[in-house]
DNA sequence: CACCATGTTCCTTG
DNA sequence: CCAAGGAACATGGT
């Protein structure tokens, strides 16, 4: 299984990076795929990012926050980040050799500050308007069952396409929206509009337990992948070095087509919506 | 070798 | 104008 990075994978990297870059200064910033700094061109991103400094790094939905600080200027600025479905960013040794696929190198000194992201999918801009389409932040305090409730009540969708809606909650991917729901019981089919009050409760509780499960087990592996090939081995948190699968194995349906459901035994099943392959157990998430 | 997987944006359709 | 659905994007893996 291949680890494409939802809410939790990207608030394990925040954490990881904050300290790392926090206070660094800028020395050269370099884009080698013009795209993925879009909208931004690579001749304003470099200049604005040359000499600036980071002052922090924060989440929202899937996006990194990173606050920067222009040289000259008193005011921070926000730069966007997104990893899209194979973008990493991580630290390497100055002298060490540029990765395949960078797309953006920030010399910080002694070390280099690299995004890669070989299918160009993911972004590292100053364009922060997808901000303003993002829905609530599903691990927050505003973030109610009543609020998950408004946000589903406006679709005749069924509600596992609309749960990955980032403008109705924001960080689900296709993995974790699987696995919310069979937490809560709930069939992927069944339209949003028509989920009553209890299956609204269990799902706001699921979709909060799978998110913070997953941050805490990310948060107790090291990351120490520096960027090197096969780096598969480590994604963010995708294996520890002794324990094969370890992040596969927190995954109760996402990917288990065919193998018993481990709260009922009943057969797995993969079936498509939107195009998008989704898990559950048709024996204990009643529709 | 053809096709699949994935998140987001953009376009078309209803 | 809005909701919904599908194509496009890019490319390593199967």
């Amino acid at each position: 299984m291949r680890a494409v990075p939802e809410l939790p994978e990207v608030e394990v990297l925040v954490r990881h990076l904050r300290p790392l870059v926090a206070g660094r200064r800028v020395r050269e910033a370099r884009v080698h795929r013009a795209k993925s700094v879009r909208p931004d061109s690579a001749t304003v991103f470099q200049t604005r990012l040359r000499g600036a400094r980071f002052l922090d790094v924060t989440r929202r939905g899937k996006y990194l926050c990173f606050t920067v600080r222009p040289a000259g200027s008193r005011e921070g600025r926000l730069l966007l980040g997104h990893l899209g479905m194979t973008g990493r960013m991580f630290l390497q040794p100055r002298s060490a050799a540029l990765p395949r696929h960078a797309a953006v190198t920030l010399e910080l000194g002694r070390e280099r500050f690299v995004f890669q992201d070989p299918r160009c999918f993911g972004r590292l801009t100053f364009d922060a308007a997808p901000l303003e389409r993002l829905g609530p932040e599903p691990l927050g305090e505003a973030f109610t069952p009543e609020v998950l409730g408004r946000a589903l009540a406006r679709s005749r969708r069924a509600v596992k396409p609309c749960l990955m809606d980032q403008s109705r909650v924001a960080g689900l991917g296709n993995i974790y929206a699987s696995e919310a729901l069979w937490v809560a019981r709930v069939a992927p089919q069944i339209p949003a509009a028509r989920l009553g009050p209890r299956r609204l409760r269990r799902l706001w509780a699921a979709i909060r337990e799978v998110l913070a499960e997953a941050v805490a087990w990310g948060s107790t592996v090291p990351l120490n992948w520096a960027g090197g090939e096969g780096g598969d081995g480590l994604f963010y948190y995708g294996r520890a070095p002794d324990t094969p699968d370890y992040y596969q194995e927190r995954l109760r349906v996402y990917d288990r087509a065919g193998e018993p459901c481990l709260r009922c035994g009943g057969r797995i099943r993969r079936v498509l919506q939107a195009a998008r392959a989704t898990f559950y157990c048709p024996r204990c998430q009643r529709r």
